[in-house]
DNA sequence: CCACTTATGTTCAATAATTTACATTATTGA
DNA sequence: TCAATAATGTAAATTATTGAACATAAGTGG
């Protein structure tokens, strides 16, 4: 029976999956590279690769890489051949946009947030405005990939659910994916906000470096880190609560978890914002605090110093006990710069031993109030182009058919 | 051009990696399960399978799994195919053992130590025994597979070198790989003693607790986990160096790193066996300690429940950043029992959220002069067998040809 | 003992992938 | 401009893998 050209397109389309999963993790850029890295024969790829580029879910960039003879032409993921969608509930807002697979905003928007609604609700006008980005996001970028949460609370990533006590009261062990995955059509994950942030930090700014912490240091306190190369979540996604580590002393403050002398309770921006309060400067959150930093109040300075302290103390810790390579220093506190940072430094170069610091980079993170989006956008694209999902991709490309 | 069977057998060998991989790793011990968890086909498996166990590499097992039909009979690989070289090095002695793949001891022997021989002797010292383990146990047991050292100092693991200052002084950056991988023409792996004890428990007594961690209270205090089932080495292989986290404190005792009020310097061997002096009963070292707390010593029992819960104080601080799932309390201190882990339970209830404590399990290991003997073990099976690598194991063994 | 169920092996035609050999292309440097 | 170099493409022959169909094996529960 003979086959046309684009049943045979088709079939290797089908089996175009590792090609796509190495062009997509940038493992492999040209079609030297991808022969190298998938094992298969320069038939094989040419034929997959050549199906990919049909269906438009790869294409060459301009770029080239020289190589003594003829240059090797640069392959990329196709940005505008899907869609993702991605939203960040914050302290009072909610943040959302449709991105597309650089990942790049195409569409953004910002509805209120109150607590008090209840995960029901907020759930359902979450679903509602993804929805409207979606139906804009459609008609130029294809199918929707996969769609991402990021909330301010631990999250048990592999259930998709908020575990414990948290800012989000009433949301604990609510069934969020039962929620929304119907009424988007595509694959969901929940995950908490720092892990988010620090997996944009490794990804968009230090891609590379596989060991690395990152901490926010804003209202509350909090780190996520990256384990040879994977967001590392612990047994229930709680890995990183470096918030209420206690260090005790004769002054030691109450903490809003209960506990006296938590991290949090003598370095996260409420506390030092209840500190400045009772000083006369009033303040509620992190962004107060930064703000009398900024208007160079003293007083508001020596304590986000302090507070350097505080979380190098920690963070000289944690230092011992994962030996990280680099430290990003991210949330609104980190806008106070050296200030901050240089009490990081020192207590970590104090406590710590030299082989741990020898190595070490102590950085501040970039202010980007939207790392957290761009980080789930990541964490949708690391699972749906992974080697052992990027099948599932294809075929519903593959039903959707190839964009002009 | 017709092919003899011994051919046609040797191809399917040179492709029967990833089957050999999964058998070895359990996770696929029948043909059923290799169908679906290789997608090969049933005629592909049968074949390589069938190489396989021509050439003696894996066997059928007396055992059978029920299914509803005809129960499926369970592979495992043939312990006798080869062997494995390992050595330990403590603190007065060297033990060396030849191992098969279970990995169980084929033969072993202990040679004395002394750090003031240095590297090179101790080194070709080493490498004499193991020969003299290695000519055994090839007669019975076929090729070398690989060669592991565990050693009681921080390992950077990729490079295969001691780093740091560390109780092997004049070792700090030699190229033990070098000196050695020649003399026993097999990949060779060097490790933290700790980190292998580590893999021992997770391998041997807690399979499937892909994040635990294993805490060594012996006369120095370590430890190491077990991320997403991979040792976790952080970037220079100092991960878990708990031993010099510092509490202060009026009374911080000063550490044998310089500083004061580490962990060790609190709740180690040597520290219990330094108040113990003090209080009039001579002790030196961790043994010498738990041998006072057997003689029911009232003074070792408070000093070893203290210690506990010095070591619970760090432990907490542990489980608030890595959120395991298990604590698994090892070295000669832990033959103390409920004395030692009563305390560390306490401190860690206390100081951690009740998120990070719900599921939490914390016991005792078995008191086990070789387990980092058989982590070795684990460790070069877990490599040699991995899927990257195996294909290097058959073709070592394709050459050495099949055993009878 | 028998029916039922699932595991396992085998044959053979169809399909997929590789190897080989040759051809073409896009650069760099003489 | 021309050789040198390495990337890339392609046809044909060879080899590997699959799927389907059939056969047999080894348990379970009547």
């Amino acid at each position: 029976m003979l086959k046309d050209a684009t049943s045979a397109d088709l079939s290797s389309l089908a089996n175009a999956g590792e090609i796509l999963s190495l062009v997509a993790s940038r493992a492999a850029t040209s079609r030297s590279d991808l022969l190298t890295a998938s094992g298969l024969s320069r038939v094989t790829v040419t034929q997959r690769l050549g199906a990919l580029l049909a269906a438009g879910l790869v294409r060459e960039t301009s770029r080239t890489l020289p190589s003594g003879g003829r240059p090797t032409r640069v392959l990329a993921v196709n940005e505008t051949a899907a869609f993702l969608l991605v939203a960040n509930i914050g302290e009072t807002h909610i943040h959302l946009a449709a991105m597309d697979l650089t990942p790049a905003v195409i569409r953004q928007s910002t509805i209120p947030f109150s607590v008090a609604e209840g995960p029901a609700a907020t759930l359902g006008r979450i679903a509602a405005e993804l929805g409207r980005l979606a139906q804009e996001a459609r008609s130029s970028h294809g199918v929707l990939l996969g769609v991402g949460l990021s909330l301010p609370t631990p999250v048990d990533f592999k259930r998709g659910r908020v575990v414990g006590p948290s800012v989000l009261s009433g949301w604990d062990e609510y069934d969020i994916i039962a929620r929304l995955q119907g009424a988007l059509g595509a694959p969901f994950y929940v995950e908490n906000d720092v892990n988010l942030m620090t997996l944009y930090e490794y990804r968009h700014n230090f891609p590379g470096v596989d060991d690395m912490l990152f901490i926010k240091a804003g209202t509350g306190i909090g780190s996520g880190f990256i384990a040879s190369g994977q967001v590392f979540r612990g047994a229930q996604g709680a890995a990183g609560d470096i918030g209420h580590i206690q260090f005790l002393s004769d002054d030691a403050p109450l903490c809003r978890c209960g506990k006296f002398g938590c991290v949090e309770a003598r370095a996260a921006g409420w506390a030092i914002a209840r500190d400045l309060s009772r000083l006369g400067f009033p303040a509620e959150n992190a962004r107060d605090v930064i703000g009398l930093v900024e208007s160079q109040t003293p007083e508001a300075i020596m304590l986000l110093r302090k507070a350097g302290r505080t979380i190098g103390e920690v963070a000289s810790d944690v230092v011992s006990i994962i030996n990280p390579s680099l430290i990003v220093v991210g949330g609104t506190l980190a806008r106070g710069g050296e200030i901050l940072l240089s009490g990081i430094r020192e207590l970590i170069y104090q406590r710590c031993l030299p082989l741990a610091t020898r190595d070490l980079r102590i950085v501040l993170a970039e202010p980007d109030a939207d790392s957290a989006l761009f980080g789930a956008a990541h964490l949708i694209l690391d699972d749906v182009f992974s080697p052992a999902k990027v099948g599932g991709l294809i075929a519903r490309f593959g039903i959707a058919g190839p964009r002009s």
